[in-house]
DNA sequence: CTGAAAGCGCTTACAG
DNA sequence: CTGAAAGCGCTTACAG
């Protein structure tokens, strides 16, 4: 099957092929009535501009790119990625753009992807994931000169356009709320420490246990993987002070926590009240269902397409501050028993 | 930054752009010295051929297209699915092909970004998931001659290549180590019904129980959500000869499942056992852990990569067989408790 | 083995 | 408001 051009639309409508242009762009140059006869021929022979000739006069490649840095256990695990590519999507799609999505190794590869993609002028602009406090792809991308928007801050974006949601506010909105249940000694499970967020988190962790006089607080590290999360909290667990709240940086570490917990004899929440980051309808799954933190990721996803074709559009753009995560409590909180 | 075209190559090594095409390209028509020269010169200055005007002059977009036809939360809480994308985006980085990625609402909106895909020439071929026993998709790609491979089968899959695992085998296994174990009534909780493997796991699943004499055993159907897996699991619980075992079509409903078991006081593995279909991280993180029914799916993803790297490259394919998912015993399964 | 040239299908100044 | 034409950066027959 042949597929038509717009020499094929300009024959039939009995106009150059540059009013066709003009008409399907919603140029001026062709009179409204033309433009119309011209739309319902292109519809009709089922014509749509070859993305490869448009890219090439200059135009835009209509298409961006996504590179994800994480192994692909970790990626299907983890509903956000897949919850905030939907948000992209729906938000692109409604305005003919195309997403490119690529899984790397590193940051090395993932900088070698933007120079590529660069260079094949595949796409138009990149979203720029879990950043880092000295994070090498930012003066990459400055330097190609590259649309870019960071998903992800404050800070740290150099020249870039971001979109954050203050975690500072939302972790300490979690700590006050235990606090008011009574808990005292409360222990948090973190991400990775290389990622800008977790120090976020563990930097607001550190200040309102301070200010709350909490000097029993804790914190471990972990790789936002079931594993770890569950030997994280087997540790916490087994200190002769044990926590009686642990916060939890992700859904699927909060989860294996639970599962440590009840396979160690502990009652969840009675002596252990657990706070999972990342509502995610994994929460709900379980038993009893987890107090979370939560905010609307495909809608974050949407408000970062929306800022990148913003920033390829030349239109000055710079940090947007998304909704702050909110607590939802369910089963997995309550006050401690006393001991 | 002025991006290096293929004459800057050309001029710096002073040969003809058609050249440091064949050089590029691995063609003939160029000494190994002069392809090694160029080479390294393309490199030097980070030159990569535009993918738009390479598109433009015949030669192959260098991409492929995935439609994923699933709302954002269940995209999202399925590891499956992003595991597959991990899996084909390995294949295909390594064959420099990048991986363009969109979100439809339905059959009829997933058509149609096929025939603006192909109108566009954005992709040079494109993967099918969840195929259905009718499935309007496969005429319309066959009227196309888009390239595609059919991630699911065996059957109705028209003139398209495709991948598959042998379902029906998994469910005869799975069933007959529950019976083994010493149960009789057996239930399952299906996913959705119009889905082409649903039909091959009913009709393997009547016939094994027909087959071992079970007749006691009972299908409901689901959507593989959590809740809607909750509430099929209640209503299985509910009934005056419940199952002693249940097999999930999904981990996510088997989670749920599990969950509600334990909110209605019944033992998990003593009053129920629980198989999941799709092993995933998910199922070691509750407690008990859960039997379930595992294959590698990045592989089937870069088999399916493969695949249609094939197709696109003209040479003959047709159905290829997958391994089928094996069964891992864990927590969750045991013989049923007398009672 | 190499070079000059046509052509892919658009967009966009430039004339009329 | 419309048409003829150049040009984007490649690939690939066609001559040499």
């Amino acid at each position: 099957m042949k597929r038509p051009t717009i020499a094929d639309v300009a024959r039939r409508a009995g106009v150059s092929k540059g009013a066709v242009s003009y008409a399907l762009n919603g140029q001026r140059g062709v009179s409204e009535a033309t433009r119309q006869r011209i739309l319902a021929i292109a519809a009709e022979i089922g014509f749509s501009p070859s993305s490869a000739a448009r890219a090439l006069s200059g135009a835009t490649a209509k298409a961006v790119g996504l590179a994800l840095c994480r192994p692909a256990r970790i990626l299907g695990i983890e509903p956000f990625f897949m919850e905030l590519i939907s948000g992209v999507e729906a938000e692109l799609s409604a305005r003919s753009y195309a997403l490119t999505l690529q899984v790397v190794a590193d940051q090395d590869a993932e900088i070698a992807v933007y120079r590529r993609w660069w260079a094949e002028r595949r796409v138009d602009g990149v979203f720029v994931c879990d950043l880092r406090t000295e994070d090498r792809r930012v003066p990459a991308l400055e330097e190609l000169q590259l649309p870019a928007v960071v998903i992800g801050g404050p800070g740290h974006t150099g020249s870039l356009a971001n979109v954050w949601s203050d975690e500072a506010a939302a972790l300490a909105e979690t700590v006050e709320y235990l606090v008011a249940l009574g808990h005292r000694r409360i222990a948090r499970v973190g991400g990775l420490p290389a990622l800008l967020h977790t120090e976020i988190r563990s930097d607001a962790f550190t200040e309102v246990c301070g200010r709350l006089g909490l000097d029993e607080s804790v914190t471990v590290w972990s790789d936002y993987t079931g594993e770890e999360g569950a030997r994280a909290t087997r540790r916490l667990l087994s200190s002769p002070n044990r926590p009686t709240a642990v916060i939890y940086d992700n859904d699927v570490m909060a989860i294996a926590g639970l599962s440590v917990a009840q396979e160690m004899g502990l009652q969840v929440p009675g002596d252990l009240s657990i706070v999972a980051w990342d509502d995610s309808p994994l929460c709900q799954l379980v038993h009893p269902p987890l107090t979370a933190l939560g905010r609307d990721i495909p809608a974050y996803g949407a408000h970062a397409a929306r800022q990148l074709l913003r920033v390829i559009a030349g239109e000055p753009t710079g940090g947007l501050q998304d909704e702050t995560a909110h607590l939802t409590p369910r089963g997995s909180t309550a006050p401690p028993r006393v001991r």
